[in-house]
DNA sequence: AGAATAGTGTCTTTGAGACAATATTTC
DNA sequence: GAAATATTGTCTCAAAGACACTATTCT
């Protein structure tokens, strides 16, 4: 049967129903994209032999607008009614760093009702992973400013509670988000409830210092998925430059993973992930390295 | 400094902005949860001493009303001002299934412009597992009927395209649902770019034959993520009852995971997750087998 | 006895942790 | 030569694949 003559118990088309509805009458929520944008960055040499540190950054914008006027949120817009959220994702991407060819991809969605108090808000985030060379930070429409923080994430507690069969898993995380001017603590905790045979994980903030909205929490969820990726998939070369040494590498693994890690295993595991080139870096006040680019052979699974 | 005495440019203060927001003058699109609901079934026995087989099934609903009027879509409906969208989730879960003590977890957010032809429609997946025992289906409010389909998930081809640095990586899928009365088929492909230092994931339906909107591409996304975490989680117990078999277990992983185990290194696998009573099955036509339950002190990681 | 599933033992391979050892450059 | 990083080698341990073998019940 031709779907176009199927009718409905009103008795009518497909086309027929589309043009007699009215979208109108149902109450709609905002919808936003918040973006988590991470980069890693060289700090400055403590001594000309030794190696730059690098720390991992997370971009946040000084609110220049009620609500949570002069605290930092993350980069984010409306999505409005003509693009995709990835595209509005993009948009506020290019608006915020002005790069748009990175890698990119959608977290969670956060839809508790009271999140904003304008209005009901449901936020779409997404994380961004930026290559720290070349980036240029300008403030978006309706920021005061936008500044890289230094992401410090640190599980203060771990407890599991069981209750006959039922158990509930808690974690404590502490942030800190920092920079030469201003530093921002969060403390998140994460509840994974098992009751009965019901399952939930619910997220807590107990401190948000300076930190608008549910942001402390978007945060936590990000750096835990950005934690478990690194080390099952390549997006960590979406961090690095074209071409790097095994040992830039292995830091930015660390500064994302929050400990250190034994060369010879790290090698090891990312042996198949990189090329070698017959490029060595130079003039570093010790041995040279050999510089690698990433070998798009690799694929995980 | 009092935050309540923080002025805008306008010279608002926080309480007087939100008394003052009108939240109307931005057009806002309809936000809706989708229910991936999945159970594993006992088919029905080909051999009185043979174990039964079980199935990977998928609740769907057979529309009643435009658009897509006749074809097979995921439960789900609109999410309402005054519910989380956790809520509006386990809202429809109840509707459907008549259970909400189950495991439920957000999947993803599909935010394509032209995805409902009534008007821009955003939609919110979730992936609720259900123990097969004990479920009373009963239809919605907008759905003719409720029918379990057993689900087959076949990767047809993997592909790779190299071009320079940049490379294309596509697998085409195709997803059998059927019962008793209907067959649907969806072929979807699944393409991840990375052309220059831009990655983004598309997704593209080949075939979609009487699966409504885009829910081929939800049900193969939730597949995808079911398989994987089933592999690293405990997730599986949640599509099982109180007490089972190893055998039973390992049947449950090998519907879900669409391919069969070696038992003795499936029990190695799982030994840590399960304990064992001193219940054991009886009147098989074979061997009894002792009951496990689920071991609430394992943890992954 | 035969059918069918339940459950164990062990060999091999693979990957990661630990740590020692060697190599190469600049100052 | 000293400082500092680069790079390799090897021992051990843990987990998983492969496959053979034993155990138990019902008809």
């Amino acid at each position: 049967m031709d779907i176009e003559q199927l009718r409905d118990k009103q008795g009518l088309t497909e086309t027929e129903f589309l043009e007699s509805y009215d979208a109108s009458i149902y109450e709609r929520p905002s919808v936003t994209v918040d973006m988590l944008i991470f980069t890693v960055m060289d700090e400055a040499k403590e001594n000309y032999r030794k190696l730059s540190e690098k720390s991992l950054k997370l971009l946040l914008v000084k609110r220049g607008v009620h609500p949570y006027l002069g605290q930092w949120a993350l980069p984010g817009g409306f999505v409005t009614q003509t693009e995709s959220l990835d595209e509005a994702a993009l948009r506020e991407l290019k608006t915020e760093t002005n790069v748009d060819e990175v890698y990119m991809e959608q977290l969670y969605t956060w839809g508790d009702v009271s999140r904003d108090p304008r209005t009901r808000v449901i936020s779409c985030s997404y994380m961004a992973l930026v290559d720290g060379s070349l980036l240029e930070v300008k403030a978006g429409d309706d920021a005061d400013e936008a500044r890289w923080f230094n992401v410090s994430y640190r599980v203060l507690e771990e407890k599991k509670t069981l209750l006959g069969k039922d158990f509930v898993f808690e974690k404590v995380v502490r942030i800190t988000l920092s920079n030469h001017t201003d530093t921002l603590e969060a403390v998140v905790k994460v509840i994974e409830k098992y009751v009965g045979k019901a399952f939930m994980v619910e997220r807590e903030m107990v401190v948000a210092n300076g930190i608008a909205f549910d942001h402390a929490e978007m945060i936590q969820y990000a750096v835990e998925r950005l934690r478990n990726k690194i080390e099952y998939t390549d997006i960590a070369f979406n961090l690095m430059p074209e071409l790097f040494t095994l040992s830039e590498l292995q830091q930015v693994y660390e500064v994302t993973l929050g400990k250190e890690l034994l060369s010879a295993a790290f090698r090891r595991k990312i042996a198949n992930m990189v090329t070698e080139t017959n490029q060595f870096t130079k003039d570093a006040g010790h041995r040279p390295a050999k510089l690698f680019r990433f070998n798009p052979n690799w694929r995980y699974m």
